[in-house]
DNA sequence: CTGAAAGCGCTTACAG
DNA sequence: CTGAAAGCGCTTACAG
């Protein structure tokens, strides 16, 4: 059984390699010795299956399916059709275990997903088919069957930023462990390149989505509204009640920042930014809202709609400073536009925080090391990342979360910067 | 028939918001406008679809299949089973659109595949229905009756690492636009990690692996032959003949820096290093080769398996210069030690490179804006990506890649720090 | 060029 | 607790 299973195993289609197709016989010479078949009976049953007719046909002998290849083959009809054969996939199969355990496909698929619902001899007998065959669930056929795809859609703006890495890594954290598998996509921050990538998505039927940054784009929503699967949005606090969120604030983060500017003393703050999402122009907004509640004038501002990026943030300063001499502190929508900026004043000679403080946004994990280490906002990213991915996972296990928003807040994390 | 399957489709399992339902009260109440169908012609099919009895049901009519609602309702049986009828998944299929579009589902299959085996008018129709419909393809119904999944799992030992994520932008650009989705597995440089990740993987029958730093698990190695799938490995170059590599020498580039160092004139070059992966350890032997062949005594190393980060890069400086005081010049084996150890020397009034030389590894974005720039080792890693991707694509496709590894070289980059 | 049949590998929904 | 039937939504392999 074991060897014909090997032998039918389906041949590598794709071109051998030109030398010595090393790997490929070793996978071929090697036996199979951990997974020995140790019983005699067992091979019996095996055997026996291999020449009985299978069980389920016979019923169809009974009441044959018209133009079928049996029915015809009962009349003796000679103008049957050929017996569409497919060439042979050489997956082992959950009806292979089955046989090689002496139960039901059925209950094969018990003692996986449920083993309780399984009587411990008929269990152990599948695990050890399992094993001794080298089974491995197809999950196209199980998302087939059962309509749930154990797929999550993840869609965040970028990959360079280390920001959304961290985000990534506590979904994989939360949602990993309970079984789930992720289609991550990167946005780059267009809306074209999303609707695509939520397009090839649905055709994965995913279980549901955790999205970043869709604020704007009435197309995506409704994509989404279409799948008809929940949606989790991270990273901001949705105005809408009837959406999932978490994140905090992004326009009291920037107020923050620039409100501890302020009180330090620094009187011509000006603001530099790149990308120009919708969490930048948030950020944005709370940095003008507290120049305003100051009595200052929020007119000091660069902004570029290119990537962000530590070389960025070098032009970035020189371009304030020409345009403003007399600022004297600058909010970097971003810890890599900061770290910039005090490389460019570390060139030009600028002392900071002296003559000019630097205030960054993230803080990035070198940001704590520069020097001088940078003064930033702290933002809880993994924690958006896993939460968010609880939320969804409490809304697939049918179970409504208390609040349809957590607001995970900031910390305002001063070092010596500004 | 819009509204008909509009109606059936799939309600929201998941709990409703507490709050206004308003995102599902906006789909539900939107026409679809975008949609309409335009002609007259066109509707009267449709219409006609739907009070005739399909094309299909009918010959099921003529001769009903046992067992089947049909044949029972015929026969009268009392001692008929109920039909096990699902709850209907809302999914529009392609039998829906074949219907709307007036022909068999094959059709519609190829239309979609293979346009020009179609003839235009059926492929026009086709087309309007899948819009009408808003028909999405079942990427697991594909899978399971193609036996080719499109997908490609890609393992990489950290997403946090600037120049992984560099590499998926590579294999994004040339895989998705051949149509490939992408299982992104980040291994945590651990080999534990990564077997469990390939078990995963495996059970979504990836058409093949791209892979990073498998160099030395056995186990590992058999799972990825087991799957019987092409797999190519990066940023090494393989000695097994049999195996497909995209990257480049990672000792030649150790070698390479260390001597670039010696022939600035200095004589007690350090090496600190973080994670030891494989690729680490063959800089390390680079370094620790041209130190020989210079006659010098390659004794200062400070190595520790932890993460590299730029904090780690300040503290493994300062354990270099206690071991060694007359320790001249330093090759980091990333970016982020020496814009850590950089950062330390500006803490320690360590002129940077006069009292001490700083030499890195990968050229991560920032390290050409520090102030000194960072003197480094550039790697061409979003090429690795990218040509690993486009060798497997061509072994997918059936076509032998000329030659089974590709030395994609690295580049010295001497820059202030160094 | 087009279509009817069968089947991919599972799970659902029953029945016992 | 266990199993036979049907079906998930496509494509393959035929036949015409």
């Amino acid at each position: 059984m074991k060897k014909n299973l090997t032998g039918d195993a389906k041949p590598a289609e794709w071109p051998v390699n030109p030398n010595t197709s090393k790997a490929a016989k070793r996978t071929a010479a090697q036996p199979d010795t951990t997974n020995a078949v140790p019983s005699g009976t067992v091979s019996r049953v095996i055997r026996r299956s291999k020449e009985q007719a299978p069980r389920h046909a016979a019923s169809a002998a009974v009441a044959p399916v018209p133009g079928s290849a049996l029915a015809d083959a009962e009349t003796g009809a000679a103008t049957r059709r050929k017996p569409h054969r497919r060439r042979p996939t050489g997956r082992v199969t959950i009806a292979d275990v089955a046989k090689h355990a002496n139960v039901s496909p059925m209950t094969v698929s018990r003692a996986l997903k449920n083993p309780a619902q399984v009587l411990p001899e008929a269990r152990a007998r599948v695990e050890a088919a399992v094993v001794a065959l080298g089974y491995v669930p197809s999950h196209a056929a199980r998302t087939l069957a059962s309509a749930r795809s154990r797929v999550v859609g993840v869609l965040v703006p970028s990959l360079t930023n280390a920001v959304f890495v961290e985000t990534l890594a506590g979904i994989q954290d939360c949602l990993g462990a309970a079984g789930y598998q992720f289609l991550i996509g990167n946005t780059s921050y267009s809306s074209a390149k999303q609707t695509e990538l939520l397009s090839m998505y649905l055709t994965h039927a995913p279980d549901g989505f955790l999205v970043t940054g869709i604020d704007e784009s009435d197309a995506i929503r409704e994509r989404l509204a279409a799948a008809r699967v929940p949606v989790v949005h991270m990273y901001d606090l949705s105005r809408d009640p009837s959406e999932w969120t978490v994140g905090f604030s992004q326009q009291n983060a920037g107020y923050a920042i620039t409100q501890y500017l302020l009180e330090r003393g620094y009187r011509r703050p000006g603001f530099i930014a790149a990308q120009l999402d919708p969490r930048t122009m948030r950020r944005r907004t709370g940095f003008r809202r507290a120049l305003r509640d100051a009595g200052l004038d929020p007119d000091l501002e660069v902004l570029t709609p290119e990537p962000s990026s530590v070389g960025l943030g070098t032009r970035l300063l020189v371009e304030m400073l020409e345009r403003a001499p007399d600022c004297d502190a600058i909010f970097c929508n971003n810890d890599d536009l900061a770290l910039g900026a005090l490389f460019e004043c570390q060139r030009l000679g600028i002392r900071v925080p002296d003559q000019l403080a630097i205030a960054g946004f993230n803080d990035l994990p070198s940001s704590a090391w520069s020097t001088p280490s940078i003064t930033t906002v702290t933002t809880p990213r993994y924690q958006i990342g896993f939460q968010a991915a609880q939320m969804l996972l409490q809304i697939l296990e049918g179970k409504t979360p208390k609040k349809n928003r957590i607001d995970l807040g900031f910390t305002l994390t001063p070092r010596q910067s500004a």
